[in-house]
DNA sequence: TAGATTGTTAATCGATTAACAATC
DNA sequence: TAGATTGTTAATCGATTAACAATC
């Protein structure tokens, strides 16, 4: 399909370029050129230009890049009219957050189902979804066969739950333990978000810029 | 006092680093090569080297990297011992989340108070702190003095707000809206946290190898 | 046509990896 | 001393930037 593989940094730019895009088009904005993307997202205008171009020519010469037409493409390239099935594991307070806080759908996802091994929790409707107990994972994969899980568990429990659900058919993790997920399948995805690595990569740009002005 | 400005790939790896040592420290390991830590941590010995290396000579030749010593110094580099003064702002679900979910004095900061704009929520007590009304931010602001102020507000709020604190003395900012903030004073710290985009890309990631099967 | 701006190739920069002398 | 492993320099790799011909 793809030419050749995308990089990494890129991949990561996508998701950031579509949502630009989306102000843009709020503000009923109709063109833009690489240039004036550039400087309303700190970047540079070839980078763009180069990003764009690993999937194809999506702008025109002398008139730059018409703004629906672009974030449809990078919708479609992101994936977003996708129906990808996701489970989210641990209902506690992050876990309740991702699930409320974040619109699945409109990134490609559906939470159809969330769990958790607290009992006082089971039948709590979280995001329009009853928590379910943790025995109920297995039947539940087996029927509805979603493809990720969100893993808002203790740290403990991580690397063993991974691999029951990898048993389960899950492909993709988004794992918000506070534990490094490593799987040696280069088919698996994961996606670790380490919250507290970025509060201390925070508090040591804070304190390292306070040093230099000494 | 730093030689050399330390490059933002080498600070983003440095909380992994004291994670995983962590870790070996509770495994009651005390010592480690650049090699062995490389293999569980997915790096190179190169890459571990120079990183420790642009901080000074942290390993002994023939032996390897002792590592308490090592956790320690790293967790002095990332200032965990600080009590940096941090406030919330924004108690729905995913401020809720990230107040309680996280330890920030493991972390070096020190939450010192939360904000809110909905009346119901003024009074409520989250990880241990009252929820105050935001007419209270500027008198709050002018007697603890914190500097880094936590965003859980929504997209539409956040440049004004973070206007405003900036003029109350807050330096750093951890932003977790549905925006991109943009500061144009180098001295001033922005960590943005993009839920949607890490989602998206580990969705784009799914998709991308099931069609490199075909 | 002239002006603008892309797509794309070449040059630069920076980060990672390899190599090895220093040394515990 | 011999073996191991660091600290550090040099080589490589990849990503970003610059330049410019193509073209709308």
């Amino acid at each position: 399909m793809a030419k050749q593989a995308i990089s990494t940094p890129v991949i990561r730019r996508l998701p950031r370029y579509y949502r630009f895009l989306g102000e843009l088009e709020a503000e009923q904005m109709e063109r833009i050129s690489s240039k004036e993307l550039a400087q309303r997202m700190g970047l540079s205008a070839s980078q763009i230009r180069q990003d764009f171009n690993c999937f194809g020519g999506f702008g025109q010469q002398g008139y730059g890049y018409n703004i629906s037409e672009l974030r449809e493409k990078i919708g479609n390239i992101l994936g977003v009219n996708e129906k990808t099935g996701v489970i989210l594991i641990g209902a506690g307070n992050l876990g309740k957050a991702v699930a409320t806080h974040l619109d699945f759908r409109k990134r490609g996802c559906r939470l159809v189902g969330i769990f958790d091994r607290n009992e006082e929790l089971h039948g709590v409707v979280t995001a329009g979804l009853t928590i379910q107990p943790m025995h109920r994972l297995a039947d539940f994969c087996r029927q509805y066969q979603p493809e990720v899980a969100v893993l808002c568990i203790p740290k403990g429990a991580a690397q063993e739950l991974a691999d029951q659900l990898l048993a389960l058919g899950i492909r993709g993790f988004w794992n918000f333990s506070h534990f490094d997920l490593r799987i040696n399948n280069p088919h698996i995805i994961v996606e670790n978000v380490h919250l507290g690595d970025s509060l201390m990569t925070l508090a040591y740009c804070m304190h390292s810029t306070e040093k230099e002005k000494k």
